[in-house]
DNA sequence: AGCTATTGTTAGAGTTGTCTAACAATATAT
DNA sequence: ATATATTGTTAGACAACTCTAACAATAGCT
């Protein structure tokens, strides 16, 4: 069983890990908003626990423990997150806070039973897949908005940052899951971006917010 | 905000102030499984943050601040066991221990969606009135059956302990809150009893079960 | 190649929450 | 009333997790 803290450092890992498997102590620091010396600590009491590989000087790499583990732990946040919407009407920019503490109960029957009430879901409110019981993740070939060129057509799929803050900015212009969107313009200068809405309205995005809308080519 | 561990502690301590106010470290020591020189450490700092008052070698005994503050996190753990039973399946022997982690959770409207889903509830699935918002506790006049006297008819209301282990045993016999319990004999030697329940079966329970079963005379 | 900026490490300290061992005060029993 | 048992306190230690200050290694830049 592992600690509050050792869940949430699983995580980070995890996350950082998406592109290449290594992981720089600074990253995970930064993070994690915790200091370098605590982290670099903490990375050498993981590699004990072989859930990661670590060497002087070197980016971390999860085990394949570590990765497992990590895995079940998003498991549990983003079961969460889609029981809150779907069985106590939350929406899904109140979720990702409550599923950050909720991941970390200890009962395997009270994730099995959300499981199950909610049909055996496979993606969480904010389009990200949630991992099986294994830590087996279904591939999905999402990319971010903002590498799709002029007249492409696309439809938005998952959001890669679930704050209140970027959500309720996608609420304020009726923005959902599931949305075409297509490039009308692209601003070289600063990435920003005209896109038409789901055939209807007409939005300019900062690049801040292209990187953001993971998107699927039709 | 207070720590889990701090949870934990006014939760006891306002369990066992029940009867008198008063609170020795010792049964504090006792009830949550941790030393006396660690119960008496952090006596000292509750006395610091105004939770209890506090003189060497006497009892110590929650401030109304205390009161409320236990109260709330008492809520909380009952608010979620009735959410676990009315809507997530699960049996009323299984809820216990996962409240005791939930009852942490730092989300105010997590609570309040509970609250209302499932309609501003008065008793948890054990019987034990729910505190209102303000701390508030209905007044009940539960005796446990073990006072009761021969021949004397009851209402089974609420049970006082809520393990696993104890209510399986009463699963185990069909016993549910709201049976009509009916003393037919009493055992002076150990305090034993022989009951009819709900007009069907006959049990014998020993005392320690008796002190268990918290009834009203009808 | 050599300077500089960034990243990583070591050392030392603080907080929270736990323990054991030893001692002190209070309560209980003869 | 005195001895004994119980309860409470002090002292000192330890694990987990965090920090800052100082230093070392690596990477990036002329
Ligand atoms: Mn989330
Ligand atoms: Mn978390
Ligand atoms: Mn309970
Ligand atoms: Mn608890």
């Amino acid at each position: 069983m592992y600690t509050v803290v050792e869940e949430n450092y699983l995580k980070a890992l995890s996350t950082l890990a998406n592109t290449g498997d290594e992981v720089s102590i600074n990253d995970l620091s930064k993070r994690l908003k915790i200091k370098m010396p605590t982290v670099n600590s903490m990375m050498k009491r993981f590699a004990e626990k072989e859930l990661i590989t670590y060497e002087s000087y070197k980016p971390v790499r999860l085990t394949a423990k570590g990765k497992k583990e990590a895995a079940m732990v998003i498991r549990k946040h983003r079961l969460t997150e889609m029981f809150l919407v779907e069985k106590m009407d939350f929406n899904w920019e109140e979720v990702h806070e409550i599923a950050e503490q909720i991941e970390h109960i200890k009962s395997p029957l009270f994730f099995e039973k959300m499981d199950a009430l909610l049909g055996y879901p496979k993606f969480d409110p904010h389009g990200s897949p949630i991992p099986d019981k294994n830590g087996n993740v279904i591939a999905t070939a999402y990319v971010p908005l903002s590498q799709c060129s002029v007249q492409e057509e696309v439809t938005l799929k998952a959001v890669s940052d679930s704050s209140e803050a970027f959500l309720r900015f996608l609420n304020g212009r009726s923005i959902l899951l599931g949305d075409q969107l297509r490039v009308l313009a692209k601003e070289q200068f600063d990435g920003s971006m005209q896109v038409e809405v789901a055939g209807k309205s007409t939005e300019m995005f900062s690049q801040l917010i292209c990187d953001k809308l993971m998107v699927q080519k039709i």
